[in-house]
DNA sequence: AAGAAGCACTTTTTT
DNA sequence: AGTGCTTCTT
């Protein structure tokens, strides 16, 4: 019997009845397993499949509850469950009842290059100035006002709203705001944010609507509940409305996704937000060591706002934290890789058992390049994509336009790629014709005949081919399935040809990225023959691209290192977890210290890194960083002294590495040197410091030169002869070649092992004396 | 209209 | 450092 797996924790949610039900669920308490009993003990119960929804963060994890159920219950019944991200499910409903608001069921959905570019190109149409009117923060602004269910109606009804704006020199973005809607509805397209804001509309308009999914999910589940925003929450709130059987289950230390709108309150308000809220605590974490969940807790106890809640274990003790300072990123990301290789080693591990955690996506670069040095094979998740690739958005663009011709940013991505003599002036003309009559640009050029709209005959030819050959996939579309029309796409089309004839590694690359994409709709051709009513066809494949997450495209069969943002790895545990990048200005970032809920929201980030770790957690920070291109100096982050100090071991204790000239406190009398100096930090110190900024100190210390040395002390380099073996942190392995000049003047000519020669000033170059 | 070349911006996190 | 955008040349 499943419940048999259950402590009586988790055994209370599971069996609670109806009626409103929260879990307060801790790091590693095993929530997901409750979900999924809950859901599979509601079956068995005799709840109709069909009667339950089922909220989660991504469809990846709906996916794998979904196969847990169907081994519990059957998979014939766990078919029927709906159960997904609140976008995809909702983008589903939205096919089925977009109609009421006006919206095709084949609607296109943005995404946020989609948005940013439409915006762009709005204030571009508008005549303001670009520099004023950035598209990207207001694409965010507008984001955001969708996310609070602020219309453009209700923004224009808001004087304070507007009057914000103005302040900000940004009179006209309601303007904006109301064109951009406007567009998109046109296009018969939703962005990200309306597939939450048009289902709002849907239920607040359409009683009927309303109460035929009130009807329908009897039983809702909410998994990470504290990263709800407002739309969600309204959502959530109609449509449990009339059963309240509404069970949400979250951590308030784990919320980490306000900048995209996520509102904590809403987990921190549910008992006022239902009648006899039933509240379940999973305190016990199964997942980690005594050590590192003292660590965390000692770490998430520094917040003010959150619900009471004690998470302990019952598991060993375990290592200490290990903490590591390198000299740059470059050696983190060396000592990572030794470090895993050593760990893999000595205790036989796979190398699925490692993940390298950093705060931005910039950081992988380093640690790829280490590991790939290393032969430790890694995969990256999150940052650039395969769907965002060009040639893959590209191929995209197409089927959307096939899907729906309305869809004005796919077609203005490929009218004239590969060019076929469609030019700028061409578009501009086009648009301009389209916002004057209310019709799409695509309706314009099939009807360029009877108004040709000052365009010259060859033109007008060139779009109508144009159409024509789009039209000629369309009819393909509706026998086809979506693997063959987009085989038949990418080579009529003109796309393949063109990277082809291109002939570069680039190229190819692309081409073969192209296959890739191929492959992968077959894939899911075959895949969705299994799924209950789906068709596997081409605008099915669309939205499973447009809505998938970065874990969902996860194939989990190979043993690899995994590297990801925090913000990706939550949900997920790993026997070792680096966490790398622990240094002020990068970690806690520089742009979320200006509040205290900023600050407190890296907080929790950190915290739910530190608790993806099973055995072992490695912090690591840098003195210098490369940053634009350019090194920066960097010092500790905050948060290494905010874990009480008996969890941690430091593998770096003394800074030995290199002389730090005295220019500090030359300058400021009072400068902290402890801190620069990386001293042991004390236990309970809250997070004041003393002293000026560091964006000061870093403006300082550009002023005086490093001096570089390997073992604290210059002579090496300054007596440095030729022939002698040196190693460069961005160079490596080289020879000099030869020695002139004398004091700051002092040069050698190296001749590296990766092949170049180069002539570095001593005074700048990082270089370590090899026997 | 197409391709080359210079320039600005980036790096906070994502559905 | 690397990309994508704008401007310049043909």
């Amino acid at each position: 019997m499943f419940l048999d797996e259950l402590n009586d924790a988790q055994k209370a949610p599971v069996l609670h009845k109806d009626g409103p039900l929260m879990v307060i669920a801790g790091a590693g308490s095993g929530k997901t397993r409750v979900l999924t009993y809950r859901i599979a003990h509601l079956m068995n119960q005799g709840v109709d499949a069909f009667n339950i929804l089922s909220l989660t963060f991504t469809n990846k994890a709906a996916r794998e509850m979904k196969k847990r159920i169907a081994d519990i219950v059957g998979s014939g019944e766990a078919k029927n469950l709906w159960m997904g991200t609140f976008h995809s499910v909702f983008a589903r409903l939205l096919r089925y009842d977009g109609d009421k608001l006006g919206y095709p069921s084949n609607f296109t959905i943005y995404d946020t290059q989609d948005s940013q570019r439409l915006i762009a190109s709005i204030i571009k149409e508008m005549g303001l100035d670009k520099d004023v009117y950035k598209y990207k923060q207001i694409q965010q602004r507008i984001s955001s006002y969708k996310n609070s269910l602020i219309t453009v109606k209700a923004y224009f009804q808001n004087p304070e709203l507007m009057e914000a704006d103005a302040m900000a020199k940004r009179p006209r973005l309601g303007e904006i705001y109301r064109h951009y809607v406007d567009r998109c509805f046109k296009a018969g397209a939703m962005d990200f944010d309306d597939l939450l804001l048009r289902t709002n509309e849907l239920l607040n308009r359409f009683p009927e609507v309303l109460h035929k999914y009130q009807e329908r999910f009897r039983y809702i589940l909410v998994d990470e509940y504290q990263d709800t925003n407002h739309s969600q929450y309204l959502i959530v709130r109609a449509l449990a409305d009339r059963f309240q059987n509404i069970c949400v289950v979250g951590d308030d230390a784990q919320s980490i996704y306000s900048f995209r709108g996520a509102n904590i309150t809403n987990i921190l308000n549910f008992q006022r937000d239902y009648d006899d809220v039933a509240v379940y605590r999973l305190e016990q974490n199964y997942r980690s060591t005594k050590n590192i969940v003292g660590a965390a807790n000692s770490v998430i106890a520094r917040n003010k706002n959150q619900l009471e809640k004690v998470v302990w274990t019952s598991n060993e003790e375990g290592p200490r934290i290990k903490l590591h300072r390198s000299p740059t990123d470059a050696e983190e990301g060396r000592f990572v890789a030794s470090s895993i290789f050593e760990e893999k080693m000595r205790h036989q591990m796979p190398n699925g058992h490692f993940a390298v955690l950093y705060r931005t996506n910039s950081q992988s670069r380093a640690i790829e390049d280490a590991l790939r040095k290393r032969d430790i094979p890694y995969r990256i998740y999150g940052g650039l994509s395969f769907y965002q690739r060009k040639e893959i958005k590209d191929v995209l663009a197409y089927l959307r336009l096939i899907v729906n011709p309305g869809d004005e940013e796919a077609l203005k991505r490929v009218v004239n790629f590969p060019t076929r003599g469609i030019g700028q002036t061409t578009m501009d003309k086009l648009t301009v014709a389209a916002n004057a009559s209310g019709r799409t640009i695509f309706e314009h050029i099939e009807n360029l005949e009877s108004e040709p709209l000052g365009l010259n005959r060859g033109t007008r030819g060139k779009l109508s081919d144009f159409a024509t050959m789009i039209r000629s996939f369309q009819v393909l579309n509706q026998s086809a399935d979506a693997f063959t029309l987009a085989e038949h796409v990418a080579k009529k089309s003109g796309l393949l040809l063109e990277f082809k004839k291109d002939g570069t590694p680039e190229g190819i690359a692309r081409m073969e990225n192209i296959e890739e994409l191929l492959n992968g709709i077959k894939d899911f051709v075959e895949g969705q023959k299994e799924v209950a009513d789906a068709k596997g066809d081409l605008s099915e494949f669309l939205e499973d691209v447009a809505l998938a997450t970065d874990m969902d495209k996860d194939t989990g069969d190979e043993d690899r290192v995994a590297l990801m943002t925090i913000h990706l790895a939550k949900g997920l545990e790993f026997p070792y977890v680096y966490i790398v990048g622990m240094e002020e200005d990068l970690f806690p970032s520089a742009m979320s210290m200006n509040t205290r809920s900023e600050l407190e929201e890296e907080r929790r980030l950190f915290y739910v890194a530190l608790t993806r770790a099973e055995k072992q957690a490695y912090l690591t920070y840098t003195q210098n960083r490369y940053r634009w291109g350019k090194l920066i100096d960097a010092e500790p982050s905050r948060f290494i002294e905010e874990i009480e100090e008996s969890y941690i071991e430091n593998l770096t204790p003394v800074d030995n590495y290199r002389y730090r000239p005295l220019i500090d406190s030359d300058i400021f009398g009072d400068v902290d040197k402890s801190r620069l100096r990386q001293k042991k930090p004390v236990a309970g110190t809250p997070p004041s410091r003393t002293g000026p900024k560091p964006e000061q100190l870093r403006r300082l210390r550009k002023l005086k030169p490093d001096i570089a040395s390997p073992k604290g002390s210059d002579t090496v380099i300054a007596d440095l002869q030729e022939g002698t073996r040196v190693d460069h942190s961005r160079f490596g392995a080289g020879t000099v070649l030869k020695v002139e000049g004398a004091g700051n003047d002092k040069k050698a000519e190296i001749r590296f092992e990766r092949g170049d020669v180069k002539k570095l000033l001593l005074r700048f170059a990082k270089l370590r004396v090899l026997d």
